[in-house]
DNA sequence: GAATTGAATCGAAGCGCTTCGAACGAGGTT
DNA sequence: AACCTCGTTCGAAGCGCTTCGATTCAATTC
């Protein structure tokens, strides 16, 4: 193993000098800085994680709660995943993979140990257990989702509500009077996931501020449940001509259902959803959808993580404002 | 920050003493361990994992790689992770991730910086352009996937070849004398996929064997796409009465087409597919299936790195065989 | 020309842990 | 009584790096 004393060497330099190279924290002779950067490459030096770790108290390293287990949305879950190891890595940090079902001593775990400096935590629920000793964990913490009770916690998140009344309004402006909600299965709702119950508020605060006939509708994913799903929704009495689904997992299963049921897509139903562009673009039949900006929601997690390694700063939420995409699976009546 | 000198003092022992009640490596008196373990919970005392690191020039982290944009097969790839963080937990191994995306150098950028002890990369091809880089890495690699090239590299996957043979098997112990494989997309082939390429070589061999009539079939997903290779499979002139289907992602509008047409699974047509299991259960016509066994496929390759760690070994090749489950969706003829 | 400044570099003290040889008794052997 | 053994425990030397004065030397100032 190289190590940074050979470089020193090999350069003519003190060790100190080679450090400072590669921080950058003090000035150092265009000249000597080449001589050194020639070294390093020629010895082919890597610092050593470790001792770094233990001399400048820094890691460099985030710790990364997922919900592996969870039982749909396993591809926008990716997305997160995948922007938020990005961005660290474009903060030369890389990314401690902690599973939300290894429990909640995991994040404590890891600071403590001086492994991450500092944890994200995605997929938080309403009245998530993990809050209290996240708010416990010496070291800067965000949350994906928002849990009821964040005080002291940064959190952020797409604003569900507002999307919720948007999707109801869009509906409601083109003339539909009765529409419906095809949320999660009801697990996801009793387990008080935040952002169902807060797009479900939204949804019901406009259909009623527009006097809406509005029904909402549980659906588990599997084809026979979509299919009864559909005949409690389509039930004749209501005539229901809008559909907001926000349950990622069903969108194909349902398609697939209407088109069995030579329902069309926008004649006889429009159908919005909310979900990432590329899931709403490619579906058998394009739907209008509002994105889940996961890549952005990811991005800010990191940024506001970074932000809060050097200095104190005071917790922050930061709602992102959803945004429509119109694909035509919409129309007026 | 506890130290193991705070713990030394507060037990009235040595650093020395503290460090091995945790290790074990030395023989301790019963009675001097059980002071140090009621000092260490007192102070909450947790060892400084960069500090280990540096004294004992081992990580205790194995670095993951992961293919984080892969478009498709996000569950199957989670119950890999998911599976590998357990079993890795379970060896007081935390998990670093590393994404496919950001490029090959980086299992050697974290084991050449001490980051990792062992890498896993998963998600393989036959032809990976990685596979030279991983043979270079100075750490034991373990690949979730089989390369053409394999020397020198251990591999733990399904094995293909068998499955292949086995769901062609399976149709003609039923009678079946002209069956079809439907596999995935042309791209996934050009890419030189290493299992789809397996699958059917397998597949072949035992029609081949048999004396089958056997027709292959590459699919896009979508319905069009779905629907054009149906007519090119039922082709009247060969008489197809089974299926074998190594495409997750076409399975539902596969049955759904069938459905329309009339035909009858497994009265009109048998149909065998090769995804998980609880996929194949949950479609419209719960199929007959082998299984990708992820969790013991990702237990897997944790055990053979972890047998790697201390000692050297020489690579190996695992293949697990494959475990069909009948659900009923062949017949006999 | 002595004093001051400032840029560039060096030296050494840790960071918290592991590990190896040495030390120390107590008990058993000759 | 001197000598081993063996089970326990201790001391100290690193592991490779960062960081904080201290130092050096040339340029500038009075």
């Amino acid at each position: 193993m190289i190590t940074i004393k050979e470089v020193a060497h090999h350069a003519g330099v003190s060790m100190s000098t080679v450090s400072y190279v590669l921080s950058g924290k003090r000035t150092i002779s265009e000249e000597t800085k080449r001589r050194v950067e020639q070294s390093i490459v020629t010895l082919g030096y890597h610092p050593n994680a470790g001792a770094r770790a233990l001399a400048s108290n820094r890691s460099r390293v985030v710790g990364l709660v997922v919900p592996l287990h969870s039982d749909q949305n396993m591809p926008i879950i990716m997305r997160f995943v995948s922007s938020i190891v990005a961005r660290a890595r474009d903060h030369d940090y890389d990314v401690l993979l902690l599973t939300k079902e290894a429990g909640p001593g995991e994040a404590h775990r890891v600071i403590a140990r001086s492994m991450a400096d500092a944890i994200v935590v995605m997929d938080v629920e309403s009245a998530d257990p993990r809050v209290p000793e996240l708010r416990a964990v010496d070291a800067p913490v965000v949350l994906l989702g928002m849990p009821d009770d964040h005080e002291g916690l940064s959190c952020v998140d797409l604003d569900f509500a507002t999307a919720g009344r948007q999707m109801a309004g869009h509906l409601a402006e083109r003339g539909h009077r009765s529409i419906a909600l095809i949320g999660s299965p009801p697990s996801v709702y009793e387990r008080g996931t935040s952002y169902a119950a807060r797009l479900l508020a939204g949804f019901q605060g406009e259909t009623a501020k527009r006097g809406l006939l509005a029904t909402v509708h549980s659906c588990a994913p599997g084809f026979d449940a979509v299919s009864e799903c559909l005949d409690d929704v389509l039930h004749p009495d209501r005539r229901t001509t809008g559909l907001v689904v926000h349950n990622e997992a069903v969108l194909g299963p349902l398609l697939l259902e209407l088109r069995r049921r030579s329902l069309d897509v926008p004649g006889d139903l429009s159908v919005i959803t909310l979900c990432p562009d590329d899931v709403a673009a490619n579906l058998p039949v394009p739907l209008t959808s509002i994105a889940v900006p996961a890549q952005e929601l990811g991005a800010i997690a990191v940024e506001m993580v970074m932000a809060r390694l050097g200095r104190e700063l005071a917790p922050e939420v930061r709602l992102l404002q959803p945004l429509l995409t119109d694909r035509g699976s919409t129309a007026a009546r």
